[in-house]
DNA sequence: CGTCTTATTGAATTGTCTCAACATGCGTGG
DNA sequence: CCACGCATGTTGAGACAATTCAATAAGACG
């Protein structure tokens, strides 16, 4: 539902759905421990979600990019879990929860919505969990962009090639690795000519072979 | 309020709720891709829920003890996401969802339990997450036995000692270790006089220097 | 254009895994 | 109730993948 909307904003009521400037790259949308008001549905670029830890070094525990949605845990709680922020400059779209309650929107509805949508995160959070806990560094990183290349292939994208919005210690601390073993490994994949990369831009050349990685015993 | 349930189940309607015969050590309540129709609580006893793998190696993804839930993520995509074991003889209370909503319980009241569940896994994953993929053995298996200490605490128990009723493999897979590794580390813990071991029985000696070992930078 | 952050690459270290042997516990059937 | 057999747990030695530390290179941004 409010991935709809989020394509096609018109059909909501007013003074619900907030259209927001562009966020700015490294802008932070809301922090672990504010009080939830807003679900936020990404329209274009991405953002990270992060646990800040006292000893400075903050975990990322997702990344979301369009049609994706960020901050719906937080409606169990009262207050957001996370925090998120933009990793490029991108727009989003906010549903005020309370507003959308107020107006006549079925309560109902919106309560199955926000079910989904968790029940959705919790098994995703699981197989993640899975892959992350037992595979070697060259599958981690072979699933993570393989994962992405179908998340944005939902979005109408090709998912061949992709910016890598995120900074590789970013994703290193995603996927429980240290940056420099990411530097590698991508770099390792780019001799082996599974991947094309220059920058933040990735081409996947062959996703089977990669998807083989992936799934070696 | 399921977790009510479980403790006094005398207000439910009749027909919703099932009292059903102790649970067997290693029966299965539902499997992954079962058609959902109920969420169970435990009452006493343990469980483990797994991903099986279709390379023998089942993936452990939770324990649920005395007080908690399982399966509720399925009601969102309609099947149980993830297959649920007990480790011992066990009892449980289980709710049938959609008679549940037949009755004339109010379907909100319902479903604003199943978002706060939801959320509180989502929360609760992420943080699991963020301790397992960036920390040592020690501290993976330090703050296990914490978090189990805690969990049993809020049920009555003292939390000091209790039994590790999951075998050492169902920790490691969990933790993202090698059974022998666990192995290792306990005794080692036990050693230190942090921990009193006696086959399953674990006595935590000192919670205050365990959580130091979780902590250390 | 210079400064600061991010990325790459190298060399050495180490924690955890694997393989293997042995010990212990548990359930079953005699 | 004991004895057997299988599953589970413990401990050791060696291998290896990923980390850490360090130095250099390349970008980003004002």
């Amino acid at each position: 539902m409010l991935l709809e909307y989020a394509e096609d904003d018109s059909n909501l009521p007013e003074g619900i759905l907030l259209r927001r400037r562009p966020v700015a790259r490294g802008e932070t949308l809301f922090r672990t421990g504010d009080p939830f008001h807003s679900v936020f549905a990404v329209k274009s670029g991405s953002f990270k979600t992060l646990l800040p830890s006292q000893s400075g070094q903050d975990q990322i525990i997702g990344f979301h990019f369009p049609g994706e949605t960020m901050g719906t845990a937080g409606v169990a709680e009262g207050i957001y879990p996370c925090t998120a922020r933009a990793l490029e400059v991108s727009t989003i779209c906010e549903v005020r929860m309370e507003r959308l309650e107020e107006s006549g929107q079925s309560a109902e509805m919106l309560q199955r919505a926000i079910i989904e949508m968790l029940g959705k995160e919790v098994s995703f959070n699981n197989t993640l969990m899975t892959s992350l806990i037992r595979q070697s560094a060259e599958q981690r990183i072979g699933a993570f962009l393989l994962n992405l290349s179908q998340r944005l292939q939902v979005r109408g994208q090709t998912g061949e090639e992709f910016s890598l919005s995120m900074s590789r210690s970013d994703m290193g601390s995603y996927l429980g690795l240290a940056s420099e073993t990411v530097s590698r490994v991508l770099t390792r994949f780019q001799k082996a000519e599974l991947i094309e990369l220059d920058k933040k831009r990735v081409h996947l050349l062959s996703p089977e072979r990669l998807a083989d990685v992936v799934d070696e015993v």
